[in-house]
DNA sequence: AGAACTTGTGAAAACGTTTTCATTCGGCAC
DNA sequence: GTGCCGAATGAAAACGTTTTCACAAGTTCT
């Protein structure tokens, strides 16, 4: 029924082995190659993965698990990995855990059974934590958020930086009630938050911070309830693009103006965010460099499993919109 | 090194075929499933999924080969398969195409190879006409596209009624001018395209028609050409999320004020499109329902291969909001 | 000229499972 | 008691490749 390399070896005339070398790199003849390539033609045959894998104890494919797909920055990302992969003639497994720990160890386990090269993550802060550099079978990279130093290789932006740098921004502008509204699931929103912290107690202001679930419905609410306060504040930075959009709408709902009512800052410059009037000012994330960088840690770890564990840090670009400008 | 289901069986006192019935389902008893089960956990034992793919002949495996993950429809979509096929125990392998043939061809040599058990597939409009229902080696439902009639199982929205909807609305805003301007690479485009046409025609207006490579940039650029001529048209239809968005920015570098200069309408609520000042009318697509109903017919197709082809057409729901209100 | 490599090839083993086939054992019908 | 059936199990075959091993035929080195 279907066709195997036997077949193709019968029509060749050749030996399997011979078949087998001919497609995969291995000494053949110019001419009994080109008698290969024809009878692969003429029965139409596609070599099966499944056995070529579990013979060659190599899959050729990388795991690649974020923790939100409909995060325009995983999906960014994912592209960048995927581009540098398929040019290594690498396939990737797109996996979505919806920051959820459970689903997260279901995929973890699934990459062990695929018996991957390896998997670039983004995982959760509970994860990360739980997660020594003994725990995983696989050479991983971690991307966007890290874990325990010095377990996994890491790609990371200068969360820090970059939160100090809006929070100087808006302190330059003239505000000094600003919020602070983060994630609460990922190391990174953790880090965007100490360098909120930092920034304000330099300026001398008093932290506003509230954490919530990193997507759009749950931030909607929580910062709709708090620009219901009195003492509500001035300015809002937000930990990611989801969280974002949550504090956009939460302003409408509340008749709050931007900048004149309510400034906002915020992470990743997604292609709406110079849409919405007056434009949001935000933080750019090197996108395709994150996913670029992941793929080179990851390959060089694969090269050589034993050398020091190494984190890439890369900075985010501020671009100043209306959201944060000051009115006269 | 790697623990193997030999070493399982020895460890539980049973022979391989046993803890393969254990694992699976077969005749086993409850004491010796138990101490499979002891045996598992003890030795930390993953089933290597290329081995029991290849010899089990099934890959549990379903492919989703879309046509372009920045779009928020696909990523919409796929997340419903995703959650379709876990329910069902099938992995998904997720590919994107960047609506390229090539990437196309590719991709669906890779399913063959990896030897799926199905795949639902958003063809450009080139691969769709070429694929007879023979050309594909495994089960495959056609997703907001579809090819030639009669070969694949698809679902698709009803681009026609969906696109006339909107030309009408339009109308009975008063407006005339109304320009279309559709995505050049699938066959949804030139449904909503033929859609467009019918309804101008029937309200007796002209049609104004261009095409366009179906994404923001490629938009950005014909619209703020056609914006540019003195003829411009006073509304526009946009046939996708990303060209919708290309000419919101088209509008924004004219100066053109919307919906006062400029009516917009397009397809895809995405999360965005009610953020832009003064929200967009779009269409918006059952996204979840899409990808839940291709599933089904793609289980349904691999239950009973040679039952009659079918075909799934889903309504859109109309979002009005302000970029189509007549000013007075 | 002979030894020592290199190159091209085929036969057969190996990869880690599931499945087939055969066997054993207990229960049930006669 | 004998025969039959179903359930539980093990031995071994099978899945479709790649890789190892062996070998023949050049080719290069001494």
């Amino acid at each position: 029924m279907t066709v195997g390399i036997r077949d193709v070896a019968r029509a060749a005339g050749v030996s399997t082995a011979t078949v087998s070398r001919a497609l995969g790199r291995g000494p053949v003849s110019d001419a009994v190659r080109e008698q290969v390539e024809a009878a692969v033609r003429a029965t139409g045959y596609r070599p099966n993965l499944s056995a070529r894998r579990l013979r060659s104890k190599s899959a050729q494919t990388i795991g690649l698990i974020v923790a939100d797909i409909r995060n325009p920055f995983f999906t960014a990302v994912s592209r960048a990995v995927e581009d540098a992969a398929y040019a290594a003639g690498m396939r990737v497994i797109l996996c979505n855990t919806d920051e959820d720990p459970a689903r997260e160890a279901l995929y973890l386990r699934l990459m062990e059974e695929e018996r991957v090269t390896g998997v670039i993550f983004a995982p959760t802060k509970a994860t990360a934590d739980a997660l020594t550099s003994e725990s995983l079978g696989f050479p991983t990279v971690f991307i966007d958020r890290s874990g325990l130093p010095g377990a996994h290789d890491s790609v990371v932006l200068d969360n820090v930086a970059a939160a100090a740098a809006l929070v100087d921004h808006l302190a330059a502008q003239g505000f000094s009630r600003i919020g602070g509204l983060f994630g609460s699931t990922s190391s990174t929103a953790r880090e965007r938050q100490a360098g909120y912290e930092a920034a304000m107690s330099r300026h001398r202001l008093a932290p506003l911070v509230r954490s919530v679930a990193p997507n759009a419905a749950a931030a909607e609410a929580e910062a709709t309830r708090w620009l219901g306060q009195s003492d509500r504040p001035e300015a809002l930075i937000l930990s990611n693009g989801l969280i974002l959009m949550g504090a956009v709408r939460a302003a409408r709902a509340r008749g709050l103006a931007v900048p004149q009512d309510l400034a906002l800052a915020g992470f990743d410059n997604e292609p709406w965010t110079d849409l919405v009037e007056p434009g949001l000012t935000v933080i750019e994330q090197p996108v395709a460099e994150i996913g670029a960088q992941a793929m080179r840690l990851l390959f060089e770890r694969i090269e050589s499993p034993d050398q020091p564990v190494r984190k890439v840090v890369l900075s985010g670009r501020a671009v100043l919109r209306g959201s944060t400008r000051r009115q006269a």
